[in-house]
DNA sequence: AACACCGCGTTTTTT
DNA sequence: ACGCGGTGTT
């Protein structure tokens, strides 16, 4: 068997970790250290040469997007075909369990996911009917509750009731959703880790069938898996199957949503004799770089000792600019861009990367300015847009009726008269009598409980609903467009004559040809129905937040968004104390030092060049701030590797006209050539300034 | 049903 | 500062 197609194109940390023969492997895989690689070779490795078929192997990532890469990666290794591999993500393959157990794991066959807005309005809608006030018990800290119990593994029925009014109370929410949940076959993104988990734990015979399937299960990016997580995968991988994680915990940004770096270290407790590698060997970046990034983490005292080298070139010094304030910070990264760009480079290969998307804004008015195209990161995607998802409302509706939520989404919308009063009475209906807001709603209709006019307005209502319910069964696409046109949706949304409406056309046409790509595209589904898988589909994958994602264009987005990519030209503006790190993650280490790791990733981004910079004032929520520090984080880095563009601190290595210092290295903020805040001051480049 | 006004929150985000 | 959601007015 010729194995050198798997193994020549890796180093030798790299090969033994492919080729291990543990049963257990932890693979600490620093930044730009050929992570994916390892993981897509140790797949062929197992598939090649220990002749496992990929039917017997899981590969799990976190998000659509690694998965996808990791299948077209395979796709050109493997030889095999890999349509019947589990590849995916935790939700997506939680999911799938669910769908082909759903009797077991006691769900309706048809059971729908909801995203976080979805969840949200659910969790509003119980919190109402308990006849709560919503300012008392905020909707969002409901959600939280909810989510956090959840990932913990709790059903409300765990929930201790100790004296604490609020508990109690925040226990009577949970129980009311989770009812809610199971009345209308709603399922939220933790509820389909905790159903999966407690699927192969409570039935024996499904974890047995699995167990004899699964040779292998492979994980990417550990460090971002919670309890759940860690839980499913011990349940799956079971007695017999082998377990390879990678991950870096230098890179773990995510504890804030549930994420459990710990699970690096209980690892190796909980999984005997588990083998370590270290991939060190850096790919990406330059030593000036790389050097920078490894100083700056050794400062953190909770993580794994790992050294990332290259055998690259030194590479430019690490820029660091000093602005007045976040105006003529903006325009200095912009004036840099649009040099770069005039040597040739393309936008494309530039990043600019900050702490929080406030931050955007100033950034995207000068390159808007200066006519260079970018691209913003973050916001809402597709299928979070309002007019999308009220479509998909018509659809859902129309195959599921005991959907309220979607029920209450668009009874009147286009407004056509159906008011509050009779929404009133729908909803008393459905509350004394346990039916679905759409049987109340007929039953208000048969006892003619209403008015002749609200009465009119219903019937006309549902006179069009069924309409939809007809054509059920016609292709996706065309029950798509009939929805769109026939509920007045289209009119109504683009009736204005301005960009808004303009941009609800788009994004309505777009779900159109989004409905009929999926139908073309997916596989056969005996369960369900194209439209459902459809809409679950829409749910799990939330698609991409701008319709043109230009490769010429300059990139902006969140240090967090950045994670997993890479640019030859990275920017990390805003390096500020109570930026970077952020003023709410100053309290206590742990927050501190993930912030550190967050800069350690924004750093790693870079290929070739990075440029850090600071406004010593800014505006923020409408108030100047001035007499900001810069980021503790840049005395953190080497000095000599730093190079200032304006000279103000000492923290980079003597340059020609700055005056040359003894200062020891760890000195702190000094001002520089007798200016002082608030001063105005002039500069040869950069002209007038405060 | 459309529009005006008020108050709130405002770190990070995937599924 | 700013946008969103909820409430009140016309």
């Amino acid at each position: 068997m010729d194995v050198s197609p798997i193994l020549d194109a890796l180093n030798d940390r790299q090969r033994e970790a492919v080729t291990t023969s543990a049963r257990y492997a932890l693979v600490i895989a620093g930044a730009g250290s050929g992570k994916t690689r390892v993981l897509t070779h140790r797949i062929a490795w197992l598939n090649h040469v220990e002749k496992l078929s990929v039917h017997g192997i899981v590969a799990v990532t976190f998000t659509n997007k690694a998965a996808r890469e990791m299948r077209s990666r395979l796709e050109s290794l493997l030889d095999v075909s890999i349509t019947n591999m589990w590849l995916g993500t935790f939700h997506g393959l939680c999911y799938r369990l669910l769908r082909r157990h759903w009797q077991e794991a006691e769900l309706l066959q048809d059971f729908q996911v909801m995203d976080a807005q979805d969840q949200l309005r659910l969790v509003k809608r119980v919190i109402k009917n308990l006849n709560l006030d919503d300012k008392q018990w905020p909707p969002k800290q409901a959600r939280w509750f909810i989510n956090d119990c959840k990932g913990q593994g709790m059903r409300s029925e765990n929930i201790q009731e100790s004296g604490d009014f609020s508990l109690i109370q925040m226990k009577k929410i949970y129980a009311a959703y989770e009812q809610a949940c199971k009345r209308a076959g709603l399922v939220d993104f933790t509820e389909l880790l905790l159903r999966a988990v407690e699927l192969l734990r409570d039935q024996e015979g499904i974890r047995r069938h699995y167990h004899q399937r699964f040779r292998a299960v492979l994980v990417d990016e550990f460090q971002d898996t919670g309890k759940l997580q860690y839980a499913w995968l011990r349940h799956l991988a079971g007695e017999q199957a082998s377990l390879f994680v990678v991950g870096d915990d230098d890179q773990s940004i995510y504890s804030w949503r549930g994420a459990c770096v710990e699970n690096i270290h209980s690892f190796r407790q909980d999984f005997a004799d588990t083998a370590l590698y270290r991939l060190e060997r850096n790919y990406r970046s330059t030593s000036s770089i790389l050097t920078t990034a490894n100083q700056l983490i050794r400062t953190n005292r909770n993580r794994m000792e790992k050294n990332l080298w290259t055998e690259g070139k030194e590479g430019r010094p690490i820029l660091l600019f000093s602005a007045s304030d976040e105006r003529e910070e903006s325009q200095f990264v912009v004036g840099y861009i649009q040099e770069r760009i005039e040597d040739g480079h393309g936008g494309g290969d530039i990043a600019v990367l900050y702490r929080s998307n406030a931050q955007s804004r100033v950034f995207e008015e000068a390159l808007f300015a200066a006519g260079i195209p970018y691209r913003v990161y973050g916001g809402l995607r597709f299928f979070e847009r309002a007019v999308v998802k009220d479509a998909l409302a018509y659809l859902r509706l129309t195959h599921n009726t005991e959907d309220d939520q979607s029920f209450e989404r668009i009874i009147n919308l286009p407004p056509r008269g159906i008011g509050l009063r009779t929404m009133e009475t729908v909803r008393n209906v459905a509350r004394t009598r346990e039916l679905s807001l759409y049987a109340a709603g007929r039953a208000v209709l048969d006892e003619k409980l209403l008015p002749a006019r609200a009465a009119a307005a219903l019937v006309e209502f549902y006179r069009l609903l069924d309409g939809f319910i007809g054509n059920n069964r016609l292709p996706l696409q065309e029950q798509t467009e009939h929805i769109i046109k026939h509920s007045g949706l289209r009119s109504y949304h683009g009736r204005a004559n301005d960009e808004k409406a303009q941009s609800n056309i788009e994004n309505m046409d777009e779900l159109i040809s989004a409905a009929s790509e999926f139908e073309t595209n997916r596989l056969p589904d005996a369960e369900l129905t194209p439209a459902e898988s459809f809409l679950s589909h829409v749910a799990l994958e939330a698609g991409d937040n701008q319709a043109g994602s230009e490769r010429s264009s300059v990139q902006l987005m969140t240090l967090h968004s950045a994670k997993g990519l890479e640019f030859p030209l990275v920017f990390m503006v805003g390096m500020e104390e109570g930026l970077l790190p952020h003023a709410k993650s100053l309290d206590d280490i742990d927050s501190l030092e993930e912030e550190r790791r967050l800069c350690y990733v924004g750093i790693t981004r870079a290929r070739e060049h990075l440029v850090l910079s600071y406004a010593e004032g800014r505006r923020y929520y409408g108030r100047d701030e001035v007499r900001n520090m810069v980021s503790r984080f840049v005395y953190e880095m080497p000095r000599e590797f730093i190079e200032e563009v304006r000279p103000r601190l000492h923290v980079s290595r003597p340059r020609r006209n700055a005056p040359s210092s003894s200062r020891s290295s760890n000195d702190t903020f000094t001002e520089q050539g007798g200016v002082k805040v608030g001063q105005t001051v002039r500069h040869a480049t950069f002209g007038e300034g405060v």
